[in-house]
DNA sequence: GCAATTGGGTAGTGCCACTGTCTAATCTGG
DNA sequence: CCAGATTAGACAGTGGCACTACCCAATTGC
């Protein structure tokens, strides 16, 4: 198919494709003369794959890039795929405000009491150090051993991604499949979580007022 | 204090604090002349707390906005600001490409099976169903009774956060503690499962290769 | 043959989160 | 009382991002 009907199937402009294809988000076509080229499936469902990633969960263009060329690069191999995924910064990691050094020591020792495995270099250390560091600052008593009960939450969620992932037979699958349990649904866990404290607070509220 | 004091301690430039008194986000100072106001360690700390919302949460000044008035609203009554909170839109919620006035059957479902008593309106709803939606447009098979597992670890997760807030004795910073735990803490709890998705991926490569 | 479409490139747009500048009114120290 | 610094408040300007519009030459298909 040509550009224009990959717009209309996909719901998203020429021009937006256009802008996709310079940015390396969606590999170009194979051209057949100068100024025509081919589309085809793929590059129907990469497209929704961006638009997903974009519009859904709210990466920029960039980031979503980063994690399409990690995925491109490592087809077969999700472990790898989510290790690089990872690295996309939540927002708020440029511009440190005092110190910026330190080795997030709290996300080591809760990783630590955890008996985890994970490397060094992963930043959700980071941004798990960081939220205490934030959260100390507007006088809220947290450490990292506050954070214990929902380190075990978040290992039996992991658990559920890891058994998705691996149920995928086709091994060309499982890095897609990684990329889009870990980003597609987090917007989907923080839903759900939101649905459970609205019923879990208004269950507290009808049942009784005092402890 | 002054504004340019306000300024240095909180590490936020006073043309920036200016634009959040602008904004509304932060109230005014009491003015002690035409030209001189004077501010308090009140608004230090809601300085500080717009920063995490905006940097650590990455809420847009509007939606950080919207959270901060619904607090000051009802600064003793968590369940009220929670369910304004819970309005702030996750990024794509503005332009549905093709149906949009689904009531988002899916999430109801999945309601109604965990057995929560949850509002019609809360956007929660529609999240998760565009989630799920977006997934089987990428032919990944997943339905509400696939997130079930994920309900139930968001239930208790949920539950973690009220017994933290029933745990403020002042009714006065319950409302704020309800918005800290709920917003602040999203970050903290997606790098948790990705530290975690780290840890299971590397068992399971390590251990063996096969089932 | 010729209007319509296309690829590729460049420039422009709208929004957002600040940031800079200006003015007039204070405040401070001598 | 006065010089110099500071400030509140208003408004214009900036830089980044995600598109979006336009242009031109080549190509297509009737």
């Amino acid at each position: 198919m040509r550009i224009s009907e990959l717009g209309r199937r996909s719901g998203v402009s020429t021009a937006t494709i256009k802008y996709y294809l310079r940015e390396g988000l969606l590999p170009p076509g194979r051209a057949t003369a100068a100024t025509q080229a081919e589309y085809d499936e793929t590059h129907l469902r990469r497209l929704r794959l961006i638009r997903a990633l974009i519009g859904v969960r709210g990466l920029s263009v960039a980031a979503a890039g980063h994690v399409l060329h990690a995925m491109d690069e490592h087809r077969s191999d999700p472990h790898e795929v989510l290790g690089i995924a990872f690295g996309i910064r939540p927002p708020g990691s440029g511009t440190p405000d005092t110190t910026e050094e330190e080795p997030s020591p709290e996300a080591a020792a809760l990783i630590d009491a955890m008996g985890w495995s994970v490397s060094g270099s992963n930043p959700a250390r980071e941004v798990v150090d960081r939220t205490l560091r934030t959260l100390r600052s507007l006088d809220i008593a947290y450490d990292w051993r506050t954070l214990l009960p929902y380190a075990e939450l978040a290992e039996r969620t992991a658990r559920l991604d890891l058994d998705r992932i691996e149920a995928t037979t086709d091994p060309m699958e499982k890095a897609e499949q990684a990329v889009l349990l870990t980003f597609l649904l987090e917007p989907a866990l923080m839903a759900l979580r939101r649905l459970a404290q609205e019923n879990e607070s208004t269950a507290r509220h009808t049942g009784d007022g005092s402890a």
